[in-house]
DNA sequence: CGTCCGGCTGAATACGTATGCATGGGTGCC
DNA sequence: GGCACCCATGCATACGTATTCAGCCGGACG
């Protein structure tokens, strides 16, 4: 039809009204007549008038869009997304949706520099971080966007001294949950697969809360029981056989992701062990893929759908204006057959 | 430090020249000398300094942005999102990435009036459609795109009659593929699980092949074997459970999809059946889920990868103005052991 | 009848960038 | 030495919208 987009001068023209007029209406002004707004509004759809963004945005300055930036490490095999995350991909799309922002979409994987330019460049307000990084390597990045005023949130260990506001799940509790749940079963040298490094703080924290569990019961924290892995299955995988070739006795095997548990499971039934009667496994997140594990996997649930709300919410105040304050959110132990042995 | 954020007028004055000649050392004009760039690249640094997006794509007339619009059903159980979908995700934002494009990201299932706006609003460039939808009913929606001129590609049955642009994979391939296999085996009354009419046309693409391979395997086509599901776990149990309650004989299930076969077998356990000793299954995607699940899941692979290639390379072309066609990708069929039974 | 006020509308401008056009200074060539 | 030419830069303007300010009209009130 029409080759060039309508504008509003054009509805200004066709409604016999100044181009101020269409504005004022079509955001809804209380100075525009009833009548005056009617006819606008058909001159518009008559047109397929749209607000152009671009426009709108610039002289409102602001975007309403948030950034939501993936970032895993690089070392990862890059097949595929870690499901937890794009579960918590969709909830803070849900969440954005409500709340009516967009929401521009960015994996670091993916790319080589830092797209914390999407707030600078002012195409989004405010950005939301998700990964499983090497926390470390990102944190001088992360002074940098306090000091140049940038918002956004973090999901993650929230732990006192970070940069920034964070969202996170209580890990260390969560590591006490599954120790606890495997202690009461009567294990007594508990595997742990997941980097125990501060380096990586979740996986740390989950950790600790491990280590908290075994010492309350008077049991050793066996350095030998404790292999590296990032959260890929074939990490998960390569780190079981890793501790089944050491040699040490292992009674229970706690992975430190559901992505390595479901490895070491794979690796364990090539070893010939069977879950949960030679040895129960429990992982952590409780992906969907969790569920139809064979066996069913033990896990510690972490709520994505409040976590997305969080997040979002978090960081919607701060752009307000207002004061915003890291959150911890509980987490809740998902027996199923991977972790309990039959009596 | 510095409240407002730095214009380019601001570099300008820091590095004594004009706001042209920023604007155009900072887009890499040659009629920039080396001298002058180097000055104001080291004054744009100094001042945090990033273009501003809303300024420079309501100056450029495009915004270097793409739309995905995922739209599912309403009537799902609105949980989660399928999984194939958000393998597509990855793959789309792979190849947004690697084209230069940002991505937004937006899902129908959360909000009520179709984004298509995105586009027109010059929020984004083109749009990308996903979904197993109700065809028909967007129908008339894509019809209305076409016409006022909106880049868009849709995920989905290639069909010669269609409005725009689509990609999709070779569902009626793939359908004849998992018939055929049953065949091989001995099968003669395969069951299908999934919508079979034209309102879902992958699922009745997926069918049509299956049809087509009894037929000319000499089997008869039972509608007594054909039961109707949306794509979840959920339908799936209840499409398996439906069709056991209707005590017809059948010696395969071809779900059709990985989130109804899983739900098929999780039903059929409940109802005492072996797979694959008693009822072999399979499915259609290769969603992660389906290599775990026990047992693991013969199913038809899609290659998200190409397709999300295949789906940004498209839009690219429409936005600039070449022809672009409809493609359809082949498909590849897994076996594992939820289909094979032991001889 | 004049004044004032309130309710709507229009004119003008700013948001920050990109680019066509004009300009200045330097160099080469005759 | 003068003229033409080219490279590098500055000036001015347009992109489309939202809002400030000013103006107009009609009615109410003194």
């Amino acid at each position: 039809m029409s080759k060039a987009k309508a504008t509003s001068i054009d509805i200004a023209h066709l409604a016999g009204v100044s181009q101020a007029t269409v504005s004022r209406a079509l955001r809804g002004s209380p100075l525009v007549s009833q009548e005056t707004r009617e006819r606008i509004r058909a001159a518009a759809e008559q047109l397929n008038y749209k607000v152009d963004k671009n426009a709108s945005n610039l002289r409102l300055q602001h975007s309403g869009t948030l950034a939501l930036l993936l970032f895993e490490d690089p070392t990862t095999d890059g097949s595929n997304i870690n499901p937890f995350f794009l579960s918590m991909l969709g909830s803070i799309t849900r969440a954005c949706a409500q709340l009516g922002y967009d929401l521009l979409v960015s994996f670091q994987q993916f790319s080589n520099d830092w797209h914390a330019d999407y707030a600078d460049s002012k195409k989004a307000d405010g950005i939301i971080l998700l990964g499983y990084g090497d926390y470390l390597a990102y944190r001088a990045r992360l002074e940098k966007l306090v000091e140049i005023g940038t918002r956004f949130v973090r999901w993650g260990a929230v732990q006192p001294d970070q940069p920034g506001v964070s969202v996170g799940c209580d890990n260390f509790s969560g590591g006490q949950a599954v120790a606890r749940h495997f202690i009461e079963q009567g294990c007594r040298r508990i595997a742990f697969l997941g980097d125990a490094s501060s380096h990586y703080p979740e996986f740390f924290e989950r950790y600790r809360g491990y280590a908290q569990a075994l010492q309350q019961a008077g049991l050793e924290v066996d350095e030998a029981l404790q292999v590296d892995a990032e959260s890929t299955q074939l990490c998960g995988h390569t780190a079981m056989s890793e501790l089944i070739a050491r040699e040490v006795a292992f009674d229970a095997v706690f992975a430190a992701s559901d992505l390595i548990a479901i490895g070491a499971m794979s690796a364990l039934a090539e070893h010939g062990y069977k879950v949960p009667v030679d040895v129960p496994v429990a992982g952590f997140d409780d992906i969907p893929m969790a569920r139809f594990a064979s066996p069913p996997l033990t896990t510690v649930l972490q709520d994505t759908r409040s976590a997305g709300e969080v997040l979002v919410q978090n960081l919607l105040m701060m752009i307000r204006g207002e004061p915003a304050q890291s959150v911890m959110l509980p987490v809740k132990l998902m027996v199923r057959q991977s972790s309990v042995r039959p009596s």
